[in-house]
DNA sequence: ATGAAAGCGCTAACAT
DNA sequence: ATGTTAGCGCTTTCAT
C-alpha cells in the first residue's frame, strides 16, 4: 500500500480510502490511486485490515465431517451476509474439535458454528463465557447456554412410526445411533414413545449403538430372530441406513422401513426408499442467521430452532403378511 | 499479550518467547507468564504473528463443490503438515472462481489448490505469473503453466472398455460430461480410442455434455433406439451414472453398465455396479504435497501426477445375449 | 479533500 | 536470560 501511495504521489491515508471507496476522495485522486494499484497488482492484506478494524468478517465452523449437509447452505449463507466462513472437520473427535476450535478463535472468527461431539468441550464453554457467539448445529450444546438449529426428531420419527402404523404394522423396531449423541438420543426415545402408545414394548426394540458395520449387522440378525418376527424397521441415520441395507440388501429382507435422513440413491434402489428428510439447507441459513444476529446483539437471548423434517413416501411400505400383529395383546 | 506481561510482570518479548516455546527463557519465567496466561484466558492472535512473521501457515483451495471427495484428504494431509486448509466452493462458475481466489489471496494464503472450471479465470494466471504457488486438481490448469494432480482417466476408460469387451459386448457406448471439461475430454476420447480398436464407430456411440436428467435421458434413449441395440454402456462420472439409474433403473434396461467413479451406494443396488474408482484420498494427499514442495521451492519445474483409478468388478457385467454383436463387420 | 501520525497484536533484531 | 524497540500492512483519528 505504501508502494501504490508512492507511485500515486498521494499519501497512505488516500489509498485506504479509495480501497475503502470513501465518498470523501476526489475523483482524479481516485484515477491516480486506482492506475497505481493496477501497474502494481496491488492487492490489500485483508489480515492487516481485520487487524486494525478489530473485526474478521469471518464465521467459523467446525463441523463432524468434510461432507457435513449444512455446510453448503451456510457458506451460501455466510457469502450472502458478507462474511467468510471458515470451517475444519473435527470426525466426531473431541480432541480435534478442540484443536479446530482453539485455531478458529486464534483466526478471531467472529462467531462459531459448532456441531458438537456428544463430549463436551470444556474449552468451547471458556470461550462462549468470554463472549464468543456460538451456535450449535444439529445438536445442542450439552450443559451450555448457546444458541442451537436442530432438526424436528421427534416430530420425524413419530411420522415414521405412524406411517407404518397406518400400513398395518405393529411389530415395529428401531435401529440407530448411539444414544450418547443427542440425535440419536432423541430419536430413540420418540420411538420407545410411539412404541408405548400403541402398547409395544420398546424395551426389546430399540437397538441404539456405535454405526458400525459389525454392531449393525448383529443387532438385525438379533431383532430378525425374535419371534414373532418384526414386521417394520426404522433406521435413525442415513449410516445406519446404508449399512442396513447393505446387510440386508435393499428388499430387506421383506421388513417395511423407513430411514431417517433422505438418501442420493434412495429413488435408485428397489423398491424405493421412504425416508423422513431433514432439510439441510434450511439447518445452515438458520444457523448462519441465528449466529449473525447474535454478533450483532449478544444480549440476544438464548434461541433454539427446530427445522421441520419430511416424510418422502416412496416405496409403498408394504402391509405385513397374512397373521396378526400386535406387539403385545393390546 | 501486553496484559500477560503485565500481569507477569515481565516484559512483552519475554512472554512472546514462552508462547513461541523459546528455549532461552527460564523455568521460573515460564511457569509465570503461563500462570498469567492461564488467567487471562489469554489467546494469541493468529492474524497477527502472521502478519509479523510474513508467512501464513495456510493453504487455500478453490472446489468445485462442498463435497469434493479430495478436501477431506487434503484437510488431512495440511493438517500433519501443521498448516491450515481455508476453502471455498466454486460452483463451477468462473465468476465464483475468481471471486474465492481473490479472497484467499488476500488472507495471504501460502499456496492454492483448485479445481478448475472450464474457463480460465485469468486472475489466477495472474497470480501464478506473480509467484503464487497453486496446484491444479482433478483437471490440469488451462494455458498456465502449473502443478496439477489427475485422474488416470484414459487408464480408467481403458479398463472398464478393456472389461466389457472381455464379457463378449461389442456395441457399447459412452455417455458422459461435457467435453469442455478437462476430464469430460478425456475421458471420451479414451473411449472413442478404444472403439476405434475393435472397428466400432465413435461417431454414433459417444454422448458427452451436460449433466442434467433431461440431456440424459435423451441420450439414453437415443442410444437405445439404434439397431442393432446397443449391449453395454460407460458413464463418465458420478452424476451421469445417478441420472442414468434413475432413468433406466438399477436393471439399466438390460444394459452391461461400467461406471467411472465409485459410488457409496454401487454394492447395495441390485444388480451391484461395477465402476472405475478414483483415488481421492491420494489425489487430495498429492495435492497438498506437491504444492508444500512448491512453497518450500518456488523454482521446481512443472510437475504433473497422474493418481492411478481401479477397477471394482461388482455385479457380473452379463453378456449380451444370444445373438452375435460385432459394432460392425470387423 | 488530503496528509500526518498513532496503533491493532504480535515477532525479531538489538541491547543489556 | 530478559528488556527495549522497530516494524508487519492496514484504518482512523486529528489536523490542515
Amino acid at each position: 500500500m505504501v508502494d501504490v501511495a508512492h507511485v500515486a504521489g498521494v499519501a497512505l491515508s488516500t489509498v485506504s480510502r479509495v480501497v475503502n471507496a470513501d465518498p470523501t476522495v476526489g475523483p482524479d485522486m481516485i484515477r491516480r490511486v486506482e492506475n497505481a494499484i493496477a501497474t502494481l497488482q496491488y492487492e490489500p492484506d485483508e489480515r492487516a485490515r481485520q487487524l486494525r478494524r478489530g473485526l474478521s468478517g469471518t464465521l467459523g465452523a467446525a463441523v463432524r465431517d468434510v461432507g457435513s449437509p449444512f455446510i453448503g447452505a451456510a457458506e451460501k449463507a455466510a457469502r450472502d451476509a458478507k462474511m467468510m466462513l471458515m470451517w475444519s472437520s473435527t470426525n466426531d473427535d473431541a480432541r480435534l474439535e478442540s484443536e479446530v476450535v482453539i485455531s478458529l478463535c486464534r483466526q478471531r472468527v467472529d462467531g462459531l458454528i459448532v456441531e458438537p461431539t456428544g463430549d463436551q468441550s470444556s474449552y468451547l464453554g471458556r470461550q462462549i463465557a468470554k463472549g464468543l457467539p456460538v451456535v450449535a448445529i444439529d445438536r445442542p450444546l450439552a450443559g451450555v447456554d448457546a444458541d442451537a438449529v436442530v432438526s424436528d426428531n421427534v416430530g420425524g420419527i413419530t411420522a415414521a412410526f405412524d406411517h407404518l402404523v397406518a400400513s398395518g404394522h405393529r411389530r415395529i423396531f428401531y435401529l440407530g445411533d448411539h444414544e450418547r449423541l443427542f440425535t440419536g438420543r432423541q430419536r430413540a426415545d420418540a420411538f420407545r414413545e410411539c412404541l408405548s402408545s400403541i402398547g409395544g414394548d420398546p424395551a426389546t426394540a430399540v437397538y441404539a449403538g456405535e454405526v458400525t458395520a459389525e454392531r449393525i449387522r448383529a443387532a438385525l440378525d438379533n431383532a430378525l430372530r425374535r419371534r414373532p418376527r418384526p414386521t417394520a424397521l426404522i433406521t435413525g441415520n442415513d449410516g445406519t441406513t446404508i449399512e442396513t441395507l447393505r446387510h440386508l440388501g435393499p428388499e430387506v429382507a421383506g421388513l417395511a422401513i423407513v430411514a431417517f435422513d433422505d438418501l442420493e440413491f434412495a429413488d435408485i434402489i428397489r423398491p424405493p426408499l421412504t425416508v423422513i428428510a431433514q432439510d439441510h439447507q434450511a439447518m445452515g441459513r438458520a444457523a448462519v442467521e441465528l449466529l449473525i444476529s447474535r454478533i450483532r446483539d449478544p444480549h440476544l437471548p438464548t434461541r433454539r430452532v427446530t427445522i421441520p423434517v419430511r416424510l418422502i413416501e416412496r416405496g409403498a411400505v408394504n402391509r405385513p403378511s397374512r397373521r396378526r400383529q400386535p406387539a403385545t395383546r393390546a
